[in-house]
Parts: C-alpha cells; structure tokens; sequence
DNA sequence: TCCTGCTATGCAACGAGTTGCACAGCAAGG
DNA sequence: CCTTGCTGTGCAACTCGTTGCATAGCAGGA
C-alpha cells in the first residue's frame, strides 16, 4: 500500500486540499497511481491524526473553506524510510490481455466487436499521449533540467510517453491479428 | 473485477484444479492479471455455485485428490458477454514512478539508494524478458500461427515482450538522470 | 428563474484482494 | 531419520478501494 507515499510526494511538491489533490491525481500523478477523492479524504484524516501531515484552514470567498495540507517533519521522515525500501513487484491487471486471450472462444461476431472495441481504447490511448506530449512542451521545453525536481519529474513523465507508444504499436499489433483470424 | 473471467479464459484453454489455476498464474495468465490461491479457490467455490464452471473428482495415487475444474455453457456464455463489455482504463499502480518522484525530497544517500534499487529491480526485468524470450521460441517456432488460440497467445505473448522492453529501455534512463542530479 | 456545474468535504456499505494460518500425505536429499 | 519442499484445499481477519449518497454555497447559461 503507498497511496500514503503518493500523496505525500505530491504535498512535498506543492501543498493543497484534498479536493486539489484528486484533481492532481486525475491529471499529474495519476497515471501512476489513481485514487478517488473519497479515497484520498479518508487517507488524508489518517495522516493527519498520524502527524505526518497538518491541515492549515484558508477560508475563501464565494466558496467552501478548504484545508490546505502540508508534509510535516515527520511525514519527510516515513517518506524518506519508504524510499529506502524494496520496490515490490508491480501487481499486473491487464483485462484487455485476457479479452484478447478469450477471443479464441467466442464467434466472429464476438470477434469483430471486440475488435472495434480496441481500436477505440487505441484512440484513447492516442489522446492520452498527445497530452503527455503537449504537457513535455510546456513544463520541459529545454533541453537541461532546471534542478532535480524537473529533471525527475520529466524523466518519469519521459516513461509515461514511452509506455503509450509502446501500448499504440501493441494495439495495432493486436488489430492486425484480429484481422487475421480464421473465417 | 475479472478474475473470474481470467479463470473462465484460463479453464477454456485448459481445465484443471485451483492449484494448477494458481501456479499458471504464477506464469502464463498472471502475467497479465495477479491473484493468490487463496483468492483463486475463494472465486473457484462461488463460480461453481453460480453454475459456470463444474469440478470432477480426480484421485491421484500418492496425493491428494483435486478436483478438476472446467467450463460449462452458462460460464462460456458469461464469458462472452463479458467479451463485449467495455475495455475499462487500467488503474495505473506504479510505485517506482511515485519513488522517483519522491528522489527529489530526500538527501544524497537516499538517491544513491534508489539508484541501487532501481539497478536491482532491472535486473529482475531483464530476467523476465529473458523468460518470455524463451517461452516464445518454444511455444511459437513457426512463422505462421498454427491456430486462432495460438495468435492470440502470441500476441498477448508479444505484447508483454514489449512492455519488458520499454521497461528495461525506461530504467536506463532513470538510471542516467539519478546519476546526473546535482552533487 | 431554474438547472447545471464547480468547489469543497465527508459517511456508509460493499466488494476485491492480501496476509496469516491450518491440515495432510508423499518424495527426495542430507 | 529428519528436514525441506511439493501437491492440494481451505478458513478467518484484515486492509484497500469503489460506489452511492449527502450537504452546501456560488457562478453562469438557457
């Protein structure tokens, strides 16, 4: 479990309200580790109570008071601990996999949807990317890092583009053998 | 949720016990969709109290009996109802990307850690791929595909060959920016 | 004016998945 | 002989994550 560690890191990297941070997560980090922000709210009060966190009140006009949360001494320490630890082995779900896998045992009606079905999850997949992309021209338009932070930051997002790319060339790999199929 | 629909893939290709269920998960099918035999026999009991699967006594001399499991026609049809479901997006879980992130919050020492970490977990990788490599030139030797249920396995086969690829290919770049932060 | 949508936080119930443990017999090696 | 390891099934407790729902004020468009 690293939610805890996920949002930690993004709080270090700029501190905000458990209803910033789903946004964050549904945008930045995200496509690395997805929560929800009930998720995210539930987690946070547990931080908090833990002390790895502290909620500062910032009331606003026109809209809801928040409580923007920021890492505390304590907190920099268990993520510095966690850093230290094994990386475990990433816990693999790939449904499509297993959908193409299936497709042996369904009729070529199934067959022809299921390839329809993946040529729009590739376009899914195609828009994800370009967003990457246009988010690497704005925030890493040099071609040296500002500092550290930037440098890994892009190194990460740089692993985002490479993983799309290489999921669009599966895609049409998996299209061309559903093309193929005896019939 | 799908394991039950990995287990209904992995029964049609071949029926067998939740043991044997368990240890393909541990090699072929897992390597796409992950569950413990205990979660596999948990599913297993309410599959077959649903009707979609049907166990077969088999003793064995010098083991326990097991029961052999296989497919029945409201589980095939389960299966391809399934099949025309939706894609859903993957929940993205990767911890070394929140980890590297997370470099950019601790000191020197810390980083040189992870960068060991991450040496060692591309070590584990490079021994992956290596697997499948071997595991394609003994299922798949020939050019062309002996049946659908073989292409179908090859791609997906072909799919994680690239995934391990464009990890191994990532790692060295994370390898290349930890080594470059300033020091 | 009314409806939709955004900001902002949270509870309750459920389902999925992990961890720890238990039992039982046989085979093989030190 | 004893220990380790494999085959084989399963329960119980727990944590993690999702879904549905609730509240509340303001902004903006039809």
């Amino acid at each position: 479990m690293a939610l805890e560690h996920a949002i930690l890191v993004s709080l270090l990297e700029q501190p905000g309200s458990g209803y910033e941070l789903a946004h964050r997560f549904d945008r930045s980090i995200g496509r690395f580790w997805t929560a929800t922000h009930q998720q995210i709210y539930r987690v946070l009060g547990r931080m908090g109570a833990d002390g790895w966190i502290t909620a500062e009140q910032v009331d606003q006009r026109g809209r809801p008071d928040k409580r923007r949360w920021s890492v505390t001494d304590p907190g920099r320490a268990v993520l510095t601990d966690w850093l230290r630890e094994e990386v475990q082995p990433e816990a693999v779900r790939h449904e499509l996999a297993v959908k193409v896998r299936g497709a042996a045992f369904t009729d070529r009606a199934g067959q022809v949807a299921l390839l329809v079905e993946v040529a729009r999850y590739r376009a899914d997949h195609e828009a994800v990317l370009a967003r990457y992309l246009a988010g690497e021209r704005r925030d890493f338009p040099g071609t040296v890092p500002a500092d550290d932070r930037a440098a890994l930051q892009h190194v990460v997002l740089r692993g985002g583009i490479a993983y799309e790319r290489m999921v669009l060339a599966w895609l049409d790999d998996v299209l061309a053998t559903l093309r193929g199929l005896d019939h």
